[in-house]
Formats: C-alpha cells, structure tokens, sequence
RNA sequence: GGAGAGGUACCGAAGUGGCUAAACGGGGCAGACUGUAAAUCUGCUGGCCUCUGGCCUACGGAGGUUCGAAUCCUCCCCUCUCCA
C-alpha cells in the first residue's frame, strides 16, 4: 500500500484478507477506509484476542495465526492481545456448559507462554502484545454498568451456545454474559480495525462493531475462519477434549499425531492450515477406495509440512524417522530416555516397582493390567508376570507403543 | 418468597435395602490386524496386596436407621422448571 488509490492492489488485499474465511463482516467499509487510508501509510489495526485458559496453543489456534500474518505482509499493525481479565470469566462460546473460572495465578502463568508459542508462527517483535487486565483491570464498578447497558438480555440469549443451554436447562450464570462485553470493550480499547476469530466467536466479533459504534468508533471489520478438526475426526480441536496437536507438541509426537487424523480430514487439514503458503493437496478418495493412489504418502507430506513450519526442517525430518521406525516397524526410538535407580542392597528389582517409580504407569493397578495384557516388555521380549525381577544392569523398558525407558539399575546402596 | 424435579465414576446415563467397584453408551488404554498413532475386531478401564483370592475407598455434604444403604430418615449445599 502506500502508492495512491489502486483498485487492483486493494482488490488483491482484500481477497489476502478473504482467503480461507468463512464470514467477512463490514468489508465494504473496510475496503473504503484502505482506500482513504492510502498514501497516509496509516495501517490497519487488525486485533486477534486469545484467552489464556490453557497453557498450550494448538494446530487450531495457528488457522488465524497465519491469516494475522498476512495482515502483517501486507503492512498492517497486528496486535496479539492476551486476554488475562477474560480467562477469569472463562469463554462461553460454544460450550455446553460453564467453564470453570482460573485464578491469577493460573492466567499468568499461562500467559507467559503463548508469546513464545506465537513466535513460533509469527515475528513477534513486529507484534503488539496487550493484556486486556491493563483497561479492564481499571474500570470502575459504574464504567462496567455504563458497558452493559449497551446490549439488551434477550439480544444475549440470541446467541447459539446461550439459546441452546437456556433451552436445555444448562445452567448460565450472569458472569457469562459478562463475556462479550468485555471482549467487544476490548475492540474500543484497541481502535481495532479488524478482528479475527473462529467461527464460534461470531457472535462476540459482531458485538464489538455495535459497542464500537456506542463508543463513537468506526465498527471493526470481523474476519471468522473455520474450526479445525481435532485428532479425533469429529469434535473441535481442543486441549481439554484431548484431540489437539499443541503447537509447543515434540516434532515426533506432532508428526504422528497428525498421522493418527482419519483420512478423510487431509484435504480439511491442508486447506484450513495452508494459510496461503502451501499448494493444497486434494487427494481422490474414490482412487483410494479403488486401491489406487497412496494415502499414506499424501499424509506422510501433511505432516512433513505441518512439523516443518513448527519445528523446521530439521524437526520435520525427525518426525517422519520416528514414525517409519516406532510406528511402522515397531522399532525403539532413537532416544529413549534414561533413568536410574539404585537397588538398594537387594538382588534385583520388581518388574512392577520399575514401572512405578519411572512413571510409566498411573498406578501400580495400571502396571498389573498392562502386564496381564500383554503391553510391557523388557529388552524386546514381553514380560507375563509384573513380580518378574530385573538384574542390576541395563533394561529397556516398553509400556504399549509408545511409552519407553531405557533403566539403569545400580547395585549401589540407595 | 412459594411449589415441583434433580445432583451417580473422565463424560452421558441406568440402578430405589444385600446378587453393585456400580448396567449401557461415549471417551481413554491395550492386544490383533493394517499404508497409518485411520478403520475394524477383542479385552481392560478406583486404589492396594503374598492375586483364579483378599482388603480399603467411592454414588452432592454431614449425621442417623439397619446385621447390611447409591438405594430408607433428618439437616445442609447446589442446579433446573413453574408461580410471585
């Protein structure tokens, strides 16, 4: 931007702007203020928010990462805004039911994470960062009044995730509705021009242009995007379900984890996570029905791509090594790790009482159940009796496919 | 403020005095199989032990009745619905 009005460059930005969206609220306006904003080299102050209620950003946070950073191609101002006021209401969207509310030492422990985390994607020095505790923390009992009396109850209940709760019975508590407002003030806060989201934050996006528009702002543009997929197939990506591939996940264990999504999702996960820079493999699952074509080479570059943008070239190359030696050869891992135990006088040690003490069981229960099932084995061969001893020495203990320990078991008194 | 309904394991949901560590489904884990940590099939899924058996803890919380309670009684806490 920057050289004068040029239809052709915004029609190239707003299409950037577009790409891979699933809603582009006020892009009428949004195109008129770049044209008048050209040449003033003035950019647009495109807001991201993300509460802190989890440590771990996952696969399904990077979507909108990446579109922020077109923004930041393009020359746009982008501001990662850490919601450490709102993560102690805890989001209601899309949730079936209350989140339990984190306390400040939770918030701020997780916050200190996700800039590293958003580095990993994004050049964070160009970013400004912002805790929403910085305006929300200094309100006053009447400015939240003054806040809420923008927005009426049944407009509230419009929404989704409320309606349906409401409707079911589900408990809603009135912090809840709290929510959106803080979220929309934050737009105000930030004189944000854009903001991006997922779909299921359509409702609090589009809020925010109508408390904007109170404020005596001009109404932000909204940009959603699809949700991604979790491992599973089927829900949302989201740590607390237990599908998410976390974007701080070790390049063996993203790499596989995106091995482990049904096929069916590839085309999904190569679309929603190009963010324009990959070409999108659509693979023909009427060949694959038919034995043609190959699957699993399809995936195997996915996840080649995925791992390589968060961990490098040189993560992505580990991953695929890993999987083709543990997974598909049922192999040992390159790097197992280590730990030592001392016998403390005695001959030798319980098969069980190793399991426990290095961790890889939940309890002693688990340790006998995995036995009886066949999962744990010493030095490759599988072990039936969980009172089995082992000898002062090396072992290399595996629990299933992937739980290793390579064991040192020192005579020395301990 | 009044009246009803309800709170069961990770989640959903049965169970209304002993046969219940609690049916069933989901999830998770394991084994088999497979191009895959997909799909499918089978098994396991509170803890602890000297383990084809035994012990401890558990059905919102606290007491009580009973030889014995998730199941009966009392009080308390929480949620939903209707009325005001």
């Amino acid at each position: 931007m920057g050289q004068g009005p040029n239809s052709a460059d915004l029609d190239r930005q707003i299409e950037a702007m577009r790409e891979g969206s699933v809603d582009f609220y006020g892009e009428a306006e949004l195109r008129e203020t770049l044209a008048k904003r050209a040449g003033t080299g003035q950019p647009l102050r495109v807001k991201l928010g993300m509460d802190p209620s989890s440590p771990d950003l996952h696969l399904g946070h990077t979507v909108v990462l990446m579109k922020l950073k077109r923004f930041m191609e393009l020359g746009h101002q982008a501001i990662f805004l850490i919601g450490d006021f709102t993560a102690r209401i805890g989001d209601p969207s899309g949730k079936k039911k209350t989140r339990p509310p984190l306390d400040e030492e939770q918030v701020r422990a997780n916050a200190a994470t996700y800039v590293d985390q958003v580095a990993k994607v994004l050049d964070v020095e160009r970013i400004e960062v912002r805790f929403n505790d910085e305006w929300m923390g200094a309100m006053s009992s009447s400015d939240i009044v003054r806040l809420c009396s923008k927005y009426t109850v049944a407009r509230l209940l419009e929404r989704d995730d409320f309606a349906k709760r409401f409707e079911a019975g589900v408990p809603i508590f009135a912090h809840e509705f709290l929510y959106p407002f803080v979220q929309a003030y934050d737009s105000v806060a930030l004189e944000a021009d854009v903001e991006l989201g997922g779909s299921d934050q359509t409702f609090n996006l589009l809020m925010a242009r109508e408390i904007q528009r109170d404020y005596g702002q001009a109404p932000q543009a909204v940009i959603t995007h699809p949700l991604l997929v979790g491992t599973d197939g089927s829900e949302k990506m989201s740590k607390s379900l237990g599908n998410a591939i976390g974007v701080n996940d070790a390049p063996e264990d993203m790499y596989g984890k995106v091995m482990s999504i049904p096929d069916s999702l590839m085309t999904n996960y190569f679309e929603l996570l190009s963010g324009g820079e990959w070409e999108v493999d659509r693979p023909d699952f009427t060949a694959f029905s038919l034995g043609e074509g190959d699957p699993m080479a399809l995936k195997h570059r996915l996840a080649a791509r995925v791992v390589e943008r968060l961990h490098g070239s040189d993560g992505a190359a580990a991953g695929a090594a890993h999987f083709r030696r543990v997974v598909q050869q049922k192999g040992v891992p390159e790097e197992v790790p280590e730990q030592t135990l001392g016998l403390g006088g005695e001959e030798s040690m319980v098969l069980l009482d190793a399991l426990d003490r290095l961790g890889l069981v939940a309890s002693r229960s688990e340790g006998r159940r995995m036995v009886k099932q066949g999962a744990v084995q010493v030095n490759g061969e599988r072990v039936a009796d969980a009172n089995a001893p082992l000898a002062a020495g090396e072992h290399l203990l595996r629990v299933g496919k992937r739980r290793f320990c390579r064991l040192l078991l020192e005579t020395s008194q301990q």
